[in-house]
DNA sequence: TCTCAAATGAAAAGGGATTTCACTTTCGTA
DNA sequence: TACGAAAGTGAAATCCCTTTTCATTTGAGA
C-alpha cells in the first residue's frame, strides 16, 4: 500500500484506519487520526479515503445512519467480508460463495457486480444477541 | 398492498411506481406521479416510500449518484432481485442461490442479513454491451 | 537553494433526506 | 347529515454528509 509521498497525514490516516479493525465512517477515520495530527482537516480524510478506494485498499460497506462507511481490507484479491451492520465487526469469507448466485444471474442475463458485493451485510454474534430483545 | 385511506395522492404514487417497471429514486416516482397530480409534493413521495418500506412492499437498492434507489415487488415472500445499477432494470432470481454465503458467513460467526441482500446489484445485458468500450 | 506539483485545510457550496407546521381531507360516530 | 378526531398534505426550513473552491504550505528533484 503506498502513500505517495510520506505525509503525516496519510501516514495518521493509514494507521488510524488499520487500528479501526472493523467498518468505519470518513467521520471515524478523521477523529481518530487527530489523535496523532490534530490539526488535521475533514477534507483530507474525504480525500484519502476516496484515494485508497480509487486504488482498491479500501471497500464501501454501504451507510449507516446516513454516512457511508469502509472496510479496509488487507488483501486485494477477489475476496468477500461480512459486515455487521450494527458494529462494523468485519470477517473474511473463505473461497467465494456466491458462484451460485452469479450463476442464478446469468440466467437472468443480468452479470452480478463482484466489485459492489465485496462487503455483505450481516450481524455478528454479539450484536444479533444484544439485539434478540428489542427487534 | 393497501393504500391506507384511499387517496388520490397514495393511489396517482402507487400507479407511477408500478408502471416504472424497474429501480427508481423517490424523485423520479415524484415526477412520474405528478403527470395525474401535479400538485403533489416531494415530502408526500418520500414518505409514500417509506410507509412501502415498512411495509415491505418496496426495498432499498442501493444509490445512484447520492440518490437512494428502490425496488416495488410484487411478491412478500423471501425472494432475491438483481438490479443493474445502470439502468435499475430488475429480475427476479428463481430459488434463493444465497444459501452458501450463509453457511460461509455462519462459518464466521456473522448471521447474513437477507433482508439487506434483497436486491443485488448487477449491469443487464444491455448496459453491460454499451459499457464494453469505455470500462 | 530553487522551483513546481501535490497536498492541505478552512470555508462555502451542493444536494438528498427529514422535520416542522399550519391547513385539508377522510372516516367513524352520533 | 353534522361533527370531531386522526391521518394526510405541501411548502419551506433544516439537517448533515459530501464535494468544491482557493489561497497557502510542504516535499521531491534539479
Amino acid at each position: 500500500m503506498e502513500v505517495g509521498r510520506n505525509r503525516r497525514n496519510q501516514l495518521a490516516l493509514l494507521e488510524a484506519g488499520r487500528a479501526m479493525g472493523r467498518a468505519f465512517s470518513v467521520r471515524e477515520l478523521h477523529t481518530a487520526a487527530q489523535a496523532a495530527v490534530p490539526k488535521l482537516g475533514l477534507t483530507t480524510a474525504y480525500r484519502a479515503v476516496e484515494r485508497w478506494r480509487e486504488e482498491g485498499w479500501v471497500e464501501e460497506a454501504g451507510t449507516r445512519s446516513g454516512e457511508g462507511v469502509y472496510v479496509l481490507c488487507a488483501e486485494q484479491g477477489h475476496h468477500h467480508h461480512v459486515v455487521c451492520v450494527d458494529c462494523g465487526a468485519t470477517a473474511l469469507l473463505q473461497g467465494c460463495a456466491l458462484e451460485p448466485v452469479r450463476a442464478a444471474s446469468r440466467s437472468a442475463g443480468f452479470e452480478l457486480q463482484d466489485a459492489a458485493l465485496g462487503t455483505l451485510p450481516a450481524l455478528c454474534a454479539e450484536c444479533a444477541g444484544s439485539n434478540a430483545g428489542n427487534r
